[in-house]
DNA sequence: ATAAACCTTGGAGTATACTCCAAGGTCAAG
DNA sequence: CTTGACCTTGGAGTATACTCCAAGGTTTAT
């Protein structure tokens, strides 16, 4: 498919998508040039975008986006079980946090609406 | 305390308080003026600071933080539950990614180490 | 052959979040 | 009263991650 369709496909635009190229976080793997120099995609770029997305939104970066992804594919599977057990790590950490996040809201929501029916007792 | 002690007890550059003070996420309830125009912290900036960059780690922007901030305070408690209901479910969302792709992570990692096993039980 | 709808590149511009620097004011110690 | 260690501001510079644009090539349809 082309960079348009592969653009609609994955909700990115289609300069995201070169810049992506050109930060050297899609290969030969997923695109290939034609005769006609356009951008030639398979459908695994649309996985791979979407591995890319989901980096994101984990707060990772392209740079650590990018690492995985080499890293994954590691000559050294010694390597890539050690990489991985570090990440595994990280968002285990970040998961730590986010729960923590979680509570601390929780409770202040907990403390507002006592507080609301308190006053809607005495007040309402 | 002045700048220097805060940002040595927070880790965070001078420069970095600064920054958040120009865009708005520090306010009087944390710094003040002296007489030589020195900023003036109470130790609840130490606080403040220290929520900005667990916001930041969760992944959360400064445009987002400092929202988070002013709804805290809100003046509406109807508001300020409505909005920790919000972030509540993002966090949600975020942790469910998080444990997914740990999940990917250690099966990754699962296959890898039972080829490492086969190959030197067979090769080495 | 020409229009419409694709695609290409290079380069400029934007937003976010700092980071560094220069020029200068303040304060405590000797 | 000067030295050193603080502090101030404004503005420039950097890294990341896009986003937009101009100028031009390609393809399909009429």
């Amino acid at each position: 498919m082309l960079i348009g369709e592969l653009a609609q496909k994955t909700g990115l635009s289609k300069d995201t998508i070169r810049f992506y190229e050109k930060e050297g976080l899609l290969d030969r793997t997923v695109s290939n040039r034609g005769d006609n120099n356009y951008r030639q995609y398979t459908d695994d770029a649309i996985e791979k975008l979407n591995f890319i997305k989901k980096g994101k939104t984990l707060g990772f970066t392209l740079k650590e986006i990018k690492k995985i992804m080499i890293e994954w594919d590691s000559v050294s599977s010694e390597q890539a079980v050690n990489f991985i057990q570090v990440k595994v790590e990280q968002i285990d950490e970040k998961i730590g946090q986010l729960e923590q996040f979680r509570t601390y809201l929780l409770e202040k929501k907990a403390r507002l609406e006592a507080e609301a029916s308190y006053s809607s007792k005495y007040t309402g």
